[in-house]
DNA sequence: CCGCTTTGTTCACCGCGCGCACAAAGCGAG
DNA sequence: CTCGCTTTGTGCGCGCGGTGAACAAAGCGG
C-alpha cells in the first residue's frame, strides 16, 4: 500500500456548501450564492453549473418576479423537483410511515401508514423498506439514501435503540444495522450508483429538530432547542450551527428527568417530579381528572381535551396551567444550561404553548437567570411530519457534504 | 468599491491546523503531522518550514530518544520557547494575576498578584495591564494578544460581565471593551505588528475548561464538561470538539440552578436546593457545623476542612457525603443533557472527588439514565492556573486559526 | 435611444497541494 | 562492514480550483 489520504480531494470544495444553501432555500439566485459562499461570481457560476449537471438543482433564466429591482435580473436557483430522492421512514407507536423526500425537504410521495404493532423490529423494517421500494418503483425516481426515525434514544456509534418501549421492541435493538440489512436485501441504493444504501437512523425528536432547523420554524437559528412529547415521556434535541448535537454517544438531550416539581409523582428513574411524568399527555389527563385511554392515543386525547376544554372548562384550564408552569420550569433549566437562541415545541408541548403562550413565556423568563435569556423566542414546530423530513435530512447529509458522491464509481 | 471577499485567501490553508497540533502537543514530529493533517509529506514539510519561519515552532533534527524505532528517525517539532507570547490575566475575589504565556500553554513569566479589591473595573484593569506591560518590557518578548478571565458570566457578543459580584464590580460592566481600552492605552499589540490588541475576555470557568481540554486532564476529549466552584456558587463549561460552547449569548452552562435537593435551602433564584447553594464551600462548612470565615477564604477553609477532617471527623465525613451526593445528582442531570465523554471538576468539587471518588461515580452512574453514560470518566482538573492558561488560549486563538496574522501589515 | 446598475461568462494566471522521484538516516542480518 | 529494509525529508513537474479583470447581457429610467 502506498499512501493513505484522508481527504480524497474530490472536486470543488465549495460544492457541498453551495448545495446546502440551495437546499435550505438560502440561495435563491446565483448572486446571493456568490455572497453566501464568499467566492467570485465566476466560481459560483461554475459551482451552480456543476450542481445542475449532477441533476440536483435547476437554473431558471426567466425569473417570475423582478419588482423594482435594479440591474440585470438574476437567474433563479432551485432544487430540481425531478431530481433524486431519499427514502425516509418513521416508526412509532401507531405503526410506521414511509415516504420519498427530495432536496429542499419536499415530500415527493407517501405510502399509506400501517398501524400494526409488532415486537420484531426486523419484520417492521422489512415492511417499511418494502413500502419505500414500492414508492420508488411507482415513481421511477433515483434513490440516493435512506433514513429512519425511531422513538427511542439511539446510541452512537453503534446505532442501537436503547429504549424503544413504545414499539414493544427489545431494548438495545441494533436498528441501524437491521435497517441497513433490510435496505441491502431490497436493493435500495445509496449515493454512489449501485452501492447499497447506508441505514441512517436516529431519534425522532432529534430528526424533527433537524428538519425544523432547515425547513421549518428553526430556520436561521444558531442554537436551536427542541422539546416534544409523544404519547408518553418527553424528548429533547439540540441543533448547533446546523448540525445535530447528539453528544459523545448519542444520548444527549435526555431531558425527561429534569426535576420540575420536587413534590411530584415518582418516576421510574428513581427521582420524582420529572419533566417526563409531569408534562406528558398522561399528566394532563391525570391533572384534569380524565380517564386515560389506550397508550397509543394519549396524545390525541390530551390534544382534544385542550382544544375543547381550554380555557372554558376550569378543570382543564387548571390542569393546563399546571403543566405549563412545570414545562416552563424545565425549559428555563435547559435555557440556563444550553442558552439557545430559539426554542421549538412539539407534540403536547406545542398545544400547551398555543393554549397560553404568555404564561409559558412568563415562567421561562422568570426562572431563567438573565433577562436576555428570558427573551428567547419560543415557537411551535411548523412542519407536518418533521421527524420524517429529518430522517430524509440524515440520508441527504452525505450528498450535501459532497455532491459528487452521486456520480462516483 | 469593487468586490468584498470574506476569505482573504491568506496562504496555506493547513497552516492553522498544523500550528494547533503542535500547540496541543499532538504533532511531535513531521511524520505524525503528516498523518494528522491528512496531507503528503511534502506539504507537511512545507507547512512546518513556514511555521518555523514565522518563529512559532522549532525543528530539531537531532531527536533525543529513538529507542527501538524502525526507519529514519524523525525530526522533532516543538513550540518555539523563545517565540511570541500573549498577555494573560485573571481577576478574582482575592485580587488579580497577570502572566505571559507562550504557545503550548507554557507560562513564561508571572507578575506577583495583587490582593486589593476595587469596585472600579477600570482601575483594576489598568493595574492588570500595567503588570503585563512590565513583564513584557522585562522579558523583551513580542506580544501577539491579550486575554482576561473574569469570575462572571460574560455576555456575547457585547463582552459585558453580567454578575461580577465577587469583584464588587457593577453588573453589566463592559469588561471586554474596558480591557481593550486599557491595552490600547498601554500600547499592547495584537497579532498584527503595531496594531493594538483586542481585549479578549471570558468567564474563568469556561477558560479553565478550555485550558484543561488543550493542555490538561481534558486532552483528547470530544465533549468535555467542567464544573467548578470558587468561594461561592458553581460554574460550568462545555468544550465541544475543541471549541468552547458559550451558547448563543455567552450564557450557556449556568449550571448553578439545577435542583439537587427539593427540600434544600432557598436560593436567590427563587427555587430551592440549587447546585449553587448546596455544593459550594459555604454549604460544606454549614453542613459540617463550622463557622464560615470571610468570603474570600471560603474555598481555602472548606479545602482545609476536608483535608484534615475527612474521613476521620464524623461531622466532616457526613457533610462531605451529603455534598458528594448532591453534586452527583447535579452532574447526572448534566450528563443526561449534554452526554459528555469526560467530566472535569475544579475548586471544592475537585476536593470532593479526591475525598471519595467511588461514591461520586456511583451516584452519577445511578442517576444518569443509561449505564454507559454512568461510565463517563470524572477527573480532577490538572493545571495549576487553568483560567489563566485559558485566557491565553483565547488570545492565541486568532493566531492558531491563521498563523500568517502575525506577519501581516 | 443611451447611460446605469447588476448579473453572468470567458480566460489567463497563480499558488496550493499531489504524486513521484530520489536522498538521508538509522537498524539488523549476513 | 556492507547490504538490504524501513521510514523520513526534500525537490520538481503538474493539475486544478479559484481569482481577477475583462466583456457581454439584461432590465430600468431619463
Amino acid at each position: 500500500m502506498t499512501h493513505h489520504r484522508t481527504r480524497p480531494d474530490r472536486g470543488r470544495s465549495a460544492l457541498g456548501p453551495a448545495l446546502q444553501l440551495v437546499h435550505t432555500g438560502r440561495a435563491p439566485t446565483r448572486a446571493v450564492l456568490t455572497a453566501e459562499l464568499g467566492v467570485t461570481r465566476a466560481t459560483a457560476g461554475a459551482v451552480a453549473a456543476e450542481l445542475q449537471g449532477l441533476g440536483l438543482i435547476t437554473v431558471d433564466a426567466r425569473p417570475a418576479v423582478a419588482a423594482g429591482a435594479q440591474g440585470r435580473p438574476s437567474h433563479r436557483l432551485a432544487v430540481d423537483p425531478g431530481g433524486p430522492v431519499v427514502l425516509a421512514a418513521q416508526v412509532h407507536a401507531d405503526g410506521f410511515r414511509a415516504a420519498l423526500v427530495g432536496l429542499g425537504g419536499t415530500v415527493v410521495a407517501t405510502a399509506p401508514g400501517c398501524g400494526d404493532v409488532d415486537p420484531d423490529p426486523v419484520r417492521v423494517l422489512r415492511q417499511v423498506v418494502a413500502a419505500g421500494v414500492e414508492l420508488l418503483e411507482r415513481t421511477g425516481r433515483r434513490c440516493v439514501g435512506a433514513g429512519l426515525a425511531v422513538p427511542s434514544a439511539v446510541a452512537e456509534p453503534e446505532g442501537t435503540a436503547l429504549n424503544p418501549l413504545h414499539l414493544a421492541w427489545p431494548p438495545g435493538a441494533p436498528v441501524r444495522a437491521l435497517f441497513a440489512e433490510c435496505l441491502a436485501d431490497a436493493g435500495v441504493t445509496g449515493p454512489a450508483p449501485g452501492a447499497p444504501a447506508l441505514g441512517h437512523a436516529a431519534n425522532d425528536v432529534n430528526l424533527g429538530a433537524l428538519a425544523e432547523h432547515r425547513h421549518g420554524a428553526g430556520r436561521g437559528a444558531q442554537h436551536l432547542l427542541c422539546v416534544a412529547t409523544g404519547h408518553r415521556g418527553v424528548g429533547g434535541a439540540l441543533v448547533l450551527r446546523g448540525r445535530l448535537h447528539t453528544g459523545s454517544s448519542g444520548l444527549a438531550l435526555e431531558v425527561g428527568h429534569l426535576t420540575v416539581d420536587p413534590q411530584g409523582r415518582p418516576c421510574h428513574c428513581g427521582s420524582r417530579g420529572c419533566l417526563d411524568v409531569e408534562t406528558d399527555p398522561l399528566a394532563l389527563l391525570d391533572a384534569a381528572g380524565r380517564e386515560p385511554g389506550p397508550e397509543s392515543s394519549l396524545l390525541h386525547q390530551a390534544r382534544e381535551l385542550l382544544r375543547t376544554g381550554f380555557p372554558g372548562d376550569p378543570a382543564v384550564r387548571d390542569a393546563a396551567h399546571l403543566l405549563i408552569d412545570r414545562l416552563g420550569l424545565g425549559l428555563a433549566g435547559l435555557v440556563n444550561i444550553l442558552n439557545p437562541d430559539r426554542v421549538i415545541l412539539g407534540g403536547l408541548h406545542r398545544e400547551l404553548l398555543r393554549a397560553d403562550p404568555e404564561r409559558l413565556r412568563a415562567v421561562i423568563a422568570e426562572r431563567s437567570l438573565w433577562g436576555r435569556s428570558g427573551e428567547v423566542p419560543v415557537l411551535a414546530c411548523s412542519l407536518e411530519h418533521n421527524s420524517l423530513v429529518g430522517a430524509a435530512e440524515l440520508a441527504w447529509q452525505p450528498v450535501l457534504d459532497d455532491p459528487l458522491l452521486i456520480q462516483e464509481v
